[in-house]
DNA sequence: ATCTATTCCTGGCTGC
DNA sequence: TGCAGCCAGGAATAGA
Protein backbone atom coordinates (compact mmCIF):
# COMPACT_ATOMS: atom_id res chain seq x y z
CA UNK A 1 0.00 0.00 0.00
CA UNK A 2 2.02 3.16 -0.98
CA UNK A 3 2.56 5.58 2.20
CA UNK A 4 4.87 8.40 1.75
CA UNK A 5 7.92 6.78 0.88
CA UNK A 6 6.59 4.67 -1.74
CA UNK A 7 4.85 8.23 -3.06
CA UNK A 8 8.33 10.23 -3.03
CA UNK A 9 9.56 6.73 -5.06
CA UNK A 10 7.42 7.00 -8.03
CA UNK A 11 7.36 10.81 -7.70
CA UNK A 12 11.16 10.78 -8.23
CA UNK A 13 10.64 8.15 -11.19
CA UNK A 14 7.31 10.31 -12.85
CA UNK A 15 9.34 14.02 -12.91
CA UNK A 16 11.89 13.48 -15.15
CA UNK A 17 10.08 11.64 -17.39
CA UNK A 18 7.06 13.48 -17.78
CA UNK A 19 7.70 17.30 -16.54
CA UNK A 20 7.71 19.78 -19.47
CA UNK A 21 5.49 17.38 -21.39
CA UNK A 22 2.44 17.75 -23.34
CA UNK A 23 -0.85 16.05 -23.14
CA UNK A 24 -2.21 14.23 -26.39
CA UNK A 25 -4.69 12.80 -25.00
CA UNK A 26 -6.43 11.85 -21.24
CA UNK A 27 -8.91 9.32 -20.36
CA UNK A 28 -10.68 8.07 -17.78
CA UNK A 29 -12.13 4.78 -17.47
CA UNK A 30 -13.73 4.40 -14.43
CA UNK A 31 -16.33 6.81 -13.08
CA UNK A 32 -15.01 6.02 -9.52
CA UNK A 33 -11.42 7.67 -10.31
CA UNK A 34 -13.03 11.59 -10.41
CA UNK A 35 -15.68 10.14 -8.02
CA UNK A 36 -18.05 11.75 -10.27
CA UNK A 37 -16.75 15.23 -10.68
CA UNK A 38 -16.30 16.55 -14.10
CA UNK A 39 -13.16 15.15 -15.27
CA UNK A 40 -10.21 17.87 -16.45
CA UNK A 41 -9.88 18.53 -19.89
CA UNK A 42 -5.76 17.90 -20.05
CA UNK A 43 -5.80 17.74 -23.98
CA UNK A 44 -3.17 20.30 -25.13
CA UNK A 45 -1.47 21.60 -21.69
CA UNK A 46 1.98 20.88 -20.38
CA UNK A 47 2.81 19.24 -17.11
CA UNK A 48 4.47 21.92 -15.19
CA UNK A 49 5.66 19.75 -11.95
CA UNK A 50 5.26 16.49 -10.28
CA UNK A 51 5.56 17.08 -6.54
CA UNK A 52 4.22 14.34 -3.77
CA UNK A 53 1.96 16.00 -0.81
CA UNK A 54 1.52 13.85 1.26
CA UNK A 55 0.47 10.64 -0.14
CA UNK A 56 -0.91 12.51 -2.89
CA UNK A 57 0.96 12.87 -6.18
CA UNK A 58 0.48 16.44 -8.06
CA UNK A 59 0.57 16.97 -11.33
CA UNK A 60 0.42 20.35 -11.94
CA UNK A 61 -0.70 22.47 -15.32
CA UNK A 62 -0.98 25.98 -16.55
CA UNK A 63 -4.91 25.52 -15.52
CA UNK A 64 -4.82 23.88 -12.29
CA UNK A 65 -3.84 20.53 -10.39
CA UNK A 66 -4.71 17.33 -10.97
CA UNK A 67 -4.19 15.18 -7.51
CA UNK A 68 -3.86 11.36 -7.52
CA UNK A 69 -4.26 9.32 -4.89
CA UNK A 70 -2.96 5.53 -5.26
CA UNK A 71 -5.78 4.01 -2.06
CA UNK A 72 -4.66 0.63 -1.58
CA UNK A 73 -3.74 -0.85 -5.29
CA UNK A 74 -3.00 2.40 -7.38
CA UNK A 75 -0.29 1.78 -9.52
CA UNK A 76 1.01 5.10 -12.21
CA UNK A 77 2.94 2.87 -14.86
CA UNK A 78 4.55 4.48 -17.42
CA UNK A 79 4.66 2.68 -20.64
CA UNK A 80 3.51 -0.86 -19.02
CA UNK A 81 1.31 -3.33 -20.53
CA UNK A 82 -2.53 -2.46 -20.47
CA UNK A 83 -4.40 -4.36 -17.62
CA UNK A 84 -8.08 -5.25 -16.98
CA UNK A 85 -7.76 -2.43 -14.12
CA UNK A 86 -6.92 0.01 -16.10
CA UNK A 87 -8.79 3.05 -15.01
CA UNK A 88 -7.19 5.89 -16.55
CA UNK A 89 -4.79 6.66 -19.30
CA UNK A 90 -2.78 9.50 -20.22
CA UNK A 91 -1.01 10.01 -23.85
CA UNK A 92 2.14 12.82 -23.58
CA UNK A 93 4.19 13.55 -25.83
CA UNK A 94 7.46 11.00 -25.53
CA UNK A 95 5.11 8.45 -23.27
CA UNK A 96 2.19 7.31 -22.11
CA UNK A 97 0.85 7.04 -17.94
CA UNK A 98 -1.33 4.19 -17.11
CA UNK A 99 -3.57 4.28 -13.76
CA UNK A 100 -4.46 1.05 -13.03
CA UNK A 101 -6.16 0.25 -10.08
CA UNK A 102 -7.38 -3.08 -8.90
CA UNK A 103 -9.84 -2.34 -6.10
CA UNK A 104 -10.51 1.30 -7.04
CA UNK A 105 -9.75 3.11 -3.44
CA UNK A 106 -7.49 5.19 -5.41
CA UNK A 107 -8.62 8.69 -7.48
CA UNK A 108 -8.10 11.75 -8.36
CA UNK A 109 -9.46 15.02 -8.04
CA UNK A 110 -9.07 18.03 -10.11
CA UNK A 111 -9.09 22.22 -8.91
CA UNK A 112 -8.29 25.47 -10.45
CA UNK A 113 -5.83 25.99 -7.52
CA UNK A 114 -5.32 23.09 -4.52
CA UNK A 115 -8.27 20.32 -4.35
CA UNK A 116 -10.18 20.94 -0.73
CA UNK A 117 -8.87 17.39 0.25
CA UNK A 118 -5.24 18.35 -0.77
CA UNK A 119 -5.46 21.79 0.97
CA UNK A 120 -6.99 20.72 4.82
CA UNK A 121 -4.48 17.69 5.42
CA UNK A 122 -1.45 18.48 7.97
CA UNK A 123 2.44 19.44 7.27
CA UNK A 124 4.38 17.17 6.08
CA UNK A 125 6.54 14.48 8.60
CA UNK A 126 10.03 15.39 7.33
CA UNK A 127 9.52 19.38 6.85
CA UNK A 128 7.77 20.08 10.62
CA UNK A 129 10.35 20.30 13.05
CA UNK A 130 10.80 18.14 16.29
CA UNK A 131 9.54 21.37 18.31
CA UNK A 132 6.21 21.98 16.29
CA UNK A 133 5.64 17.93 15.79
CA UNK A 134 5.93 17.85 19.81
CA UNK A 135 4.14 21.00 20.24
CA UNK A 136 0.99 19.68 17.89
CA UNK A 137 0.79 16.35 19.60
CA UNK A 138 0.62 17.72 22.97
CA UNK A 139 -2.69 19.41 21.67
CA UNK A 140 -4.03 16.09 20.69
CA UNK A 141 -5.72 13.90 23.04
CA UNK A 142 -6.42 10.20 22.05
CA UNK A 143 -4.39 6.92 20.97
CA UNK A 144 -1.21 7.67 19.54
CA UNK A 145 -1.52 5.61 16.61
CA UNK A 146 -4.90 7.22 15.28
CA UNK A 147 -3.42 10.56 16.00
CA UNK A 148 -0.47 9.48 13.70
CA UNK A 149 -2.60 8.36 11.05
CA UNK A 150 -5.20 11.12 10.82
CA UNK A 151 -3.50 13.14 7.58
CA UNK A 152 -4.82 16.17 9.65
CA UNK A 153 -2.25 15.92 12.32
CA UNK A 154 0.65 15.14 9.76
CA UNK A 155 0.42 13.77 6.12
CA UNK A 156 1.70 10.83 4.76
CA UNK A 157 2.20 8.24 7.56
CA UNK A 158 0.14 4.69 7.07
CA UNK A 159 -0.37 1.80 9.06
CA UNK A 160 2.93 0.36 8.02
CA UNK A 161 5.16 3.18 8.84
CA UNK A 162 3.19 3.65 11.80
CA UNK A 163 3.42 0.57 13.35
CA UNK A 164 7.48 0.86 12.38
CA UNK A 165 7.81 4.15 14.16
CA UNK A 166 6.02 3.39 17.09
CA UNK A 167 8.05 0.37 17.77
CA UNK A 168 11.62 2.37 17.22
CA UNK A 169 10.03 4.91 19.57
CA UNK A 170 9.38 2.31 22.28
CA UNK A 171 5.44 3.98 22.41
CA UNK A 172 3.10 1.51 22.66
CA UNK A 173 0.57 2.26 20.07
CA UNK A 174 -2.52 2.44 22.72
CA UNK A 175 -0.17 5.10 24.38
CA UNK A 176 -2.08 8.53 25.14
CA UNK A 177 -0.66 11.69 25.94
CA UNK A 178 2.64 11.19 25.16
CA UNK A 179 5.83 13.27 26.89
CA UNK A 180 7.20 16.35 24.70
CA UNK A 181 10.46 14.40 25.58
CA UNK A 182 8.91 11.03 23.72
CA UNK A 183 7.45 13.06 21.28
CA UNK A 184 10.87 14.39 19.99
CA UNK A 185 12.37 10.45 19.85
CA UNK A 186 9.37 9.79 17.98
CA UNK A 187 9.57 12.56 15.23
CA UNK A 188 13.30 11.32 15.08
CA UNK A 189 12.44 7.84 14.59
CA UNK A 190 9.65 8.63 11.88
CA UNK A 191 11.91 10.98 10.23
CA UNK A 192 14.65 8.27 10.06
CA UNK A 193 12.12 5.19 9.10
CA UNK A 194 10.74 7.25 6.39
CA UNK A 195 14.24 8.54 5.14
CA UNK A 196 15.51 4.69 5.27
CA UNK A 197 12.26 3.47 3.25
CA UNK A 198 12.51 5.92 0.79
CA UNK A 199 16.30 4.74 0.00
CA UNK A 200 14.95 1.23 0.04
CA UNK A 201 12.33 2.46 -3.11
CA UNK A 202 9.72 1.93 -0.59
CA UNK A 203 8.09 -1.41 0.56
CA UNK A 204 6.23 -3.93 -1.49
CA UNK A 205 3.31 -5.35 0.95
CA UNK A 206 0.82 -6.12 -1.42
CA UNK A 207 1.52 -5.38 -4.92
CA UNK A 208 3.31 -1.67 -4.78
CA UNK A 209 5.58 -1.00 -7.83
CA UNK A 210 7.00 2.09 -9.04
CA UNK A 211 6.36 3.61 -11.98
CA UNK A 212 8.66 1.25 -13.62
CA UNK A 213 6.86 -1.91 -11.87
CA UNK A 214 10.17 -2.24 -9.69
CA UNK A 215 9.41 -3.29 -6.25
CA UNK A 216 10.81 -1.67 -2.91
CA UNK A 217 12.87 -3.81 -0.63
CA UNK A 218 12.15 -1.99 2.74
CA UNK A 219 9.48 -5.00 3.81
CA UNK A 220 12.83 -6.86 4.39
CA UNK A 221 13.64 -4.48 7.12
CA UNK A 222 10.42 -4.07 8.97
CA UNK A 223 10.54 -5.29 12.85
CA UNK A 224 7.04 -5.66 13.41
CA UNK A 225 4.47 -4.90 10.63
CA UNK A 226 3.44 -8.30 9.16
CA UNK A 227 5.36 -10.14 11.74
CA UNK A 228 2.59 -11.20 14.00
CA UNK A 229 4.08 -13.97 16.02
CA UNK A 230 7.58 -13.57 15.28
CA UNK A 231 10.20 -13.00 17.88
CA UNK A 232 10.65 -9.23 18.08
CA UNK A 233 14.14 -8.05 16.64
CA UNK A 234 15.11 -5.78 19.63
CA UNK A 235 14.42 -8.71 22.30
CA UNK A 236 13.28 -11.96 20.95
CA UNK A 237 9.82 -11.21 22.20
CA UNK A 238 6.74 -12.65 19.98
CA UNK A 239 5.42 -9.49 18.12
CA UNK A 240 1.82 -9.13 18.79
CA UNK A 241 -1.50 -8.17 16.78
CA UNK A 242 -4.12 -6.12 17.71
CA UNK A 243 -6.64 -3.82 16.33
CA UNK A 244 -6.64 -0.47 16.48
CA UNK A 245 -9.28 1.69 14.90
CA UNK A 246 -10.05 -0.71 12.53
CA UNK A 247 -6.33 -1.44 11.54
CA UNK A 248 -4.36 -4.30 12.17
CA UNK A 249 -1.88 -3.34 14.49
CA UNK A 250 1.40 -4.77 15.33
CA UNK A 251 3.59 -4.42 18.44
CA UNK A 252 6.53 -5.69 20.68
CA UNK A 253 4.48 -5.79 24.30
CA UNK A 254 8.19 -5.80 25.73
CA UNK A 255 9.91 -3.18 24.20
CA UNK A 256 6.67 -0.70 24.11
CA UNK A 257 5.21 -0.65 27.06
CA UNK A 258 2.06 1.64 28.19
C1' DA B 1 -17.26 19.55 17.88
C1' DT B 2 -15.21 15.07 18.31
C1' DC B 3 -14.81 10.53 17.98
C1' DT B 4 -16.17 5.98 16.12
C1' DA B 5 -18.30 2.81 12.85
C1' DT B 6 -19.46 1.95 8.15
C1' DT B 7 -18.66 1.83 3.30
C1' DC B 8 -16.24 1.05 -0.90
C1' DC B 9 -13.53 -3.00 -3.69
C1' DT B 10 -11.40 -7.49 -5.24
C1' DG B 11 -7.46 -10.94 -5.21
C1' DG B 12 -5.85 -14.09 -2.14
C1' DC B 13 -6.22 -16.93 1.62
C1' DT B 14 -8.68 -20.24 4.87
C1' DG B 15 -11.43 -24.03 5.93
C1' DC B 16 -14.87 -27.36 5.09
C1' DT C 1 -10.56 -29.87 -5.97
C1' DG C 2 -14.11 -26.41 -5.35
C1' DC C 3 -15.98 -22.73 -3.44
C1' DA C 4 -18.22 -19.83 0.05
C1' DG C 5 -16.73 -16.63 3.27
C1' DC C 6 -13.54 -13.69 5.26
C1' DC C 7 -9.54 -10.48 5.21
C1' DA C 8 -6.50 -6.42 3.98
C1' DG C 9 -7.25 -0.94 4.71
C1' DG C 10 -7.26 5.01 3.16
C1' DA C 11 -10.36 8.15 3.54
C1' DA C 12 -15.11 9.89 2.73
C1' DT C 13 -19.24 9.60 4.98
C1' DA C 14 -22.75 8.69 8.32
C1' DG C 15 -23.82 8.15 12.83
C1' DA C 16 -23.39 8.70 18.05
Amino acid sequence: MPELPEVETIVRALAPRITGRRVLSAEFFAPRVMRGAPEPDLAGHTVQSVTRHGKHILLKFDHGTLAIHLGMTGKLLIDGDPTPYLRAEFVLTGCRLLFDDIRQFGRMAWSQTLPENVARLGPDPLEISAQDFAARLQEKRGRIKTVLLNQAFVRGLGNIYVDEALHRAGIHPLAEGITKKRAQILHREIVEILEQAIASGGSSISDYVDTEGRKGSFQDSHRVYGREGEPCRACGTEIQRIVVTQRGTHFCPKCQRM
